[in-house]
DNA sequence: TTATGTGCAAATACTTTGCCTTTAC
DNA sequence: GTAAAGGCAAAGTATTTGCACATAA
């Protein structure tokens, strides 16, 4: 996820790069976190304070298409993004901070496989949250 | 999910016992599908067609909060609601049918366990949904 | 030049809320 | 009788869309 990914979709697209796309690529490849679109927005703002909002909706929308941006949403509804050319993981979302933690792990990924197959499906994707409180914390949800 | 579990609901939190209320867990319970609110909706209707969908939704939340019902998003963006007394268990999508097929697997629950606790996690929830298509079948999403 | 992209405001979809009326206990 | 629950319509959220203007190629 970077100005040169951006060039690459907006050839095979014959899409226009435009002021607006170029500043929403950098505040994302520069976002290592999961951002919602109001936080991304303004971050975005912070550097082009003109950009509107629609622009930065079609634009992840664009993004996504393209595969260079993943959507999360985790338990509280609100869409979360992600820069998707990081390596395959899964999240732990941490009840008592909102701490999002990645994690991957091959023998989860081969199980869900086995499982699929197992139920007479190819698996074509998936997606696996973890909530979790600290050890010696209270265990209460929220 | 059954007309006594409303009234042990009812009794523990001095509610009452509505003709809406016992409507709607009645048509909840002859669910056995994944229903969305506006499906759920159109049951109850059949019912009684004068119960309103704000009183649905509030109903919805309270056994949502009473954790009697459980609510999903699979993918396509909508809630859908199912009885939380069934045994524990995960989904997995058909990307061809949008049918969705339970399943539920020790190794895997014992996996995710795991994974936690060496994050330095006890784990409070978790959500696993697995996308597929039938084999032999195009792998194509959607 | 001209089709594509943007900004704005309105529309949409889903869900919640305010307020007045109805009802369970 | 009284507080809780319901119905209705209005208000919230989050996101998308129509349209006129701006702009990249």
């Amino acid at each position: 996820m970077t100005l040169s990914h951006l060039k690459k979709i907006c050839r095979e697209k014959s899409l226009r790069m435009t002021a607006q796309r170029r500043v929403i690529i950098r505040v994302l490849s520069e976002s290592h976190d999961h951002p919602a679109v109001e936080e991304v927005y303004q971050r975005i703002k912070n550097i082009d304070p003109k950009i509107s909002l629609a622009t930065l909706y079609r634009t992840l929308r664009l993004f996504q298409e393209a595969h260079i941006l993943k959507r999360h949403e985790f338990g509280d509804g609100i869409s979360r993004y992600e820069n998707a050319s990081v390596k395959h993981h899964h999240h732990l979302i941490d009840k008592c901070t909102g701490e999002i933690i990645e994690f991957h792990d091959d023998q989860l990924e081969a199980l869900q496989q086995e499982i699929a197959k197992k139920l007479g499906y190819e698996l074509v994707g998936h997606r696996l949250e973890l909530y979790g409180v600290p050890f010696g914390k209270d265990k209460k949800k929220k």
